[in-house]
Order: structure tokens, then C-alpha cells, then sequence
DNA sequence: CTAGCCTTGAGG
DNA sequence: CCTCAAGGCTAG
């Protein structure tokens, strides 16, 4: 028995190639299991601030015997397979143990589990008809990662390129139907507030078995999970499942900086377009998230569809928003790309109705710095924003309404606990996303507006967006 | 720069 | 104690 039990353990791990280059992991690294030189080359480049440009078309292979011919291409598919910014220690300690500790652990379980799953499949493969999962061994090691279902709801999902970056054009439809197996697994796991938090907030008392855990989930979530105290693990399950800012940046980056070498050959590009160009990726990155979010995933792609139809202008405004609010400086527009832009720049160049709205913007970042917001409150917003009950012919309305209903639960939750018993912050929170609605919605017309007088670049999933809310009855 | 091997050190 | 992911070191 002890034999049995030293195989399972030795090749669980081992046997996978590096996500990056295919060679040979040698353990978690920032993240996730990669070989030894990747983690060197992360460990380098985010250690140095390096900045690597791309002679191709930043599309380069990169396997083991080219990675080192593109640096540029070899850290943005780190970055795409989910190594971690936030694992490189900025004060350079060594040893120890890092809050992704519960996260590499859960990892494990998981692969395990589907080790497991996939034995007993095999066995039964045998004597009984094919099994989905049989027919796509490749999907299930590559599936990896964090999401701890996807074996459950086993899509045959394309096997096609796991390190290919192609970014075509596309519509909300094509997006949604879980199409990439090598999502941003890990998303983002903020544990720079709360950890320090947890060690002096013990005394809020969080009741075990509370709203937070009555969520329908079940299984994987109640587990292992050894949460700091201090934190409703419905938050923790929101937070895990926000991206990290940094990894953002450099992708929409790469991403626009991509567009505009096309973009050349016709001219400048004005500053609308190019606002647009960034508003559209950054509904794309909105759509992936919501894709691989908990709960999201588990909604019918047609009822998917028509909560992303219609939050998509507050998700957007408050993607801007929560950036302002979180590391934004005073006086200036701070864009996904890192890049900032004066507001006194903005209103000397704005027509009056775009001026009013950042105006307004401005004025409900303000009030949310006040209130102090943090990445906890944002995310769980985003899921208050996203699961609208009121939408109309949903299928699983009651889903989406427990859903919402617990999430706001948990900002309660949350809320009492970090601001000291002050109802009074809940409150006036819910007001300021009343006022996001309105806002979204003077913004929405706005672009469409905009659209209808042929400014807005086409082809992208902006338009798609606008075109579904206006051509509804 | 790269990548294999070495040292550290909190958490189990 | 041991584990194992972080950082460090150094030939090539």
C-alpha cells in the first residue's frame, strides 16, 4: 500500500510540461508549476523591471529550445499562463512561506482529484461506452489550473494550440462557450489588505455558517480553505476570482500596441479611437472574467449573454472607476494601460457631454476614496452588478437572484466587519451604485451617439454591445 | 542572460 | 524537525 500511495504522489506533478515551455517542472513557481529556467526568467524579469520588445509580431513560440530567443513573447505568455506578479517579493525575502501557500495546496487536491477521476474512467472505459472525458485526456491536464469544475461540465473543448495568443476579433457568443482551457486560471488573489488586516481585525465576528455560507456551491468551497478570519469566504471566493491589475496592464498593452502597429498604414488615429480601442478591450477582459467567475460559469450561455447585454457600460465604468479609486492619483485619469492622462487635459479637449461625465465620474471616485473602498468591495460589486435579477427571460432567474442576494450579503458581511459596525458605509455604498447606473447609462447613449455618427471604430465587441441594448424593444 | 544548483525560513 | 517556494549565486 505505501508503494501505491509513493507512485500517485511522485507523478501527479512531475509528469506535466512547463505551461510556458514545455520543459520539465520542477515545482510551484509564482503560481503555478513551472520548470526551473521559466522561474528564473520571471523571477528576473519582474525583479529588474524589464522591459523586452518584440522583432517579430509578438506571436513567437516558445518552447524549449527557442525560449530564449524572445524574451518579450516568453514573459507575456508567463503572464498568460498565470504566473503571479505579486509572488516576486518586493522587499527580497527569502525563505518562508507566501499566502499562495492554500492555493498550491487546493492545486494539488485538485489534480489529484482529477487523477483520480480520470483512473476511474479509465477503468470503466473498459467495460462501458466512451466516456466524455476519455475522448479528451489532453483537455483535462491542460484544463489544470484553478477551476475546480471544468472536469464536471467536461466540454469537449477545442484541443487545438493551448500556447497560441490569437486574439481575433470576436463576438460575445464565440467568446462565452468556455473556449480556452488555459484561462487565467489563477485569478487574481489580492493578499496584500487582508492579510495584514486579518492579524489585527480578529475580533469581528463573523459567524460561522452564516449568509456567506449558505451559497449553493457546495463542495470544493468548504473544504480546505484556510481563510484568513476576517474575510466571508464568499469575498474570498470573488476576490479569487479577480484579475490581478498588473496583469491586466500588460496585456491590454500588448494588445493595443498590436492594434496600432496595423493601425498606421491608415493614418493617425485620433484620441476617441483610440479611447474606444481601450474601452473594447477592456470589455473583452470583463467577458473572460465573468467567463471563468464562480457562479457565471455555471449559468446557460444564453442567460451568460443576457447579463453581460446588460450591465456591460456599469462593469466598464466601474472597471475605471475601481482603478481611479484604488491607485489612481489626484488630477489625473489613470488608463487599464498604466498610462495617465491630466483631467484638465480631458475637459479643455472634451465636448460638453463627455466633460459632464467625467466630471461626474470624478465626483463618485471621490466619494468611493472617501469611503475608502478596497479590491474586497470592488469585487464583490462586480458580482452585485453582474447578477441582475431584473433582467428580463432569464431562464435560471433564480440563480442570478440568490446570487445577488448573497453577494450583497457578503459586502454586508464584509463591510460590518472592516468598518467597524457602520451600517451607515453599507448604505451610502449602495447609494453610489445607483448613481454608477446612471452614470453607465448617459455613457452608454453617449457612445452610441457617437456610433451612429460613424466615430467609433468597428468591427469589436463595443459595437456588438451597443447594438444589443438599442435594438431590444 | 540563462539555468541549474544552493541557501533561507515560515508554516506544517 | 521537515517541506518547499522564495531569493541568491555563478558556470557557461
Amino acid at each position: 500500500i505505501p508503494l501505491l500511495e509513493m507512485e500517485c504522489r511522485h507523478d501527479v506533478d512531475l509528469e506535466e510540461p512547463c505551461p510556458v515551455c514545455g520543459d520539465k517542472v520542477s515545482g510551484y513557481h509564482y503560481g503555478l508549476l513551472t520548470c526551473e529556467s521559466c522561474k528564473g526568467f520571471f523571477k528576473r524579469t519582474v525583479q529588474n523591471n524589464k522591459k523586452y520588445i518584440c522583432a517579430e509580431n509578438q506571436e513567437c513560440r516558445i518552447d524549449k529550445a527557442q525560449r530564449k530567443r524572445c524574451p518579450f513573447c516568453r514573459f507575456q505568455k508567463c503572464l498568460h499562463v498565470g504566473m503571479r506578479l505579486e509572488a516576486v517579493r518586493a522587499d527580497r525575502m527569502r525563505g518562508g512561506r507566501n499566502t499562495f501557500g492554500p492555493m498550491y495546496k487546493r492545486d494539488r487536491a485538485l489534480k489529484q482529484q482529477r487523477k483520480a477521476l480520470i483512473q476511474a474512467g479509465g477503468f470503466r472505459l473498459e467495460s462501458s461506452p466512451p466516456l466524455v472525458y476519455s475522448a479528451h485526456p489532453r483537455d483535462l491536464t491542460f484544463a489544470g489550473g484553478l477551476q475546480p469544475d471544468c472536469i464536471l461540465h467536461s466540454v469537449p473543448l477545442p484541443t487545438e494550440q493551448n500556447d497560441c495568443i490569437s486574439y481575433q476579433p470576436p463576438s460575445l457568443c464565440s467568446l462565452l462557450p468556455s473556449s480556452s482551457p488555459v484561462g487565467p486560471q489563477y485569478q487574481s488573489f489580492s493578499l496584500s489588505n487582508w492579510t495584514i488586516k486579518s492579524k489585527h481585525t480578529n475580533n469581528c465576528d463573523s459567524p460561522p455558517g452564516s449568509a456567506a455560507a449558505t451559497y449553493a456551491d457546495s463542495d470544493e468551497l468548504h473544504s480546505s480553505s484556510p481563510q484568513g478570519p476576517g474575510m466571508p469566504q464568499l469575498v474570498m471566493e470573488f476576490l479569487l476570482c479577480d484579475p490581478d491589475e498588473l496583469q491586466l496592464q500588460n496585456k491590454i498593452s500588448a494588445r493595443i500596441q498590436q492594434e496600432q502597429t496595423g493601425w498606421r498604414r491608415h493614418g493617425n488615429p485620433g484620441t476617441f479611437s483610440l479611447m474606444c480601442v481601450m474601452a473594447d478591450q477592456t470589455l473583452l477582459s470583463i467577458v473572460e472574467w465573468a467567463r471563468t467567475s464562480i457562479f457565471f460559469k455555471q449559468l446557460k450561455v444564453s442567460d451568460q449573454m443576457k447579463l453581460l447585454h446588460s450591465c456591460w457600460s456599469e462593469l466598464l465604468i466601474l472597471d475605471i472607476i475601481s482603478r481611479q479609486v484604488l491607485y489612481g492619483r489626484v488630477g489625473s485619469l489613470l488608463l487599464v494601460t498604466g498610462q495617465e492622462v491630466q483631467l484638465s487635459d480631458i475637459a479643455s479637449q472634451a465636448g460638453p457631454t463627455l466633460a459632464s461625465l467625467v466630471q461626474r465620474g470624478q465626483e463618485l471616485v471621490e466619494r468611493l476614496h472617501i469611503l475608502k473602498l478596497d479590491r474586497q468591495e470592488f469585487a464583490c460589486i462586480k458580482f452585485l452588478i453582474l447578477f441582475n435579477p431584473d433582467v428580463k427571460d432569464l431562464e435560471e432567474h433564480q440563480l442570478v437572484e440568490s446570487v445577488q442576494e448573497q453577494a450583497e450579503g457578503a459586502l454586508l458581511e464584509y463591510t460590518l466587519c472592516t468598518s467597524s459596525q457602520h451600517l451607515g458605509r453599507f448604505t451610502h455604498l449602495l447609494l453610489c451604485l445607483s448613481e454608477l447606473r446612471s452614470l453607465s447609462t448617459l455613457a452608454e447613449d453617449y457612445l452610441y451617439c457617437r456610433h451612429l455618427s460613424g466615430e467609433v471604430p468597428c468591427n469589436n465587441l463595443l459595437i456588438e454591445m451597443l447594438h444589443a441594448k438599442h435594438s431590444w424593444p
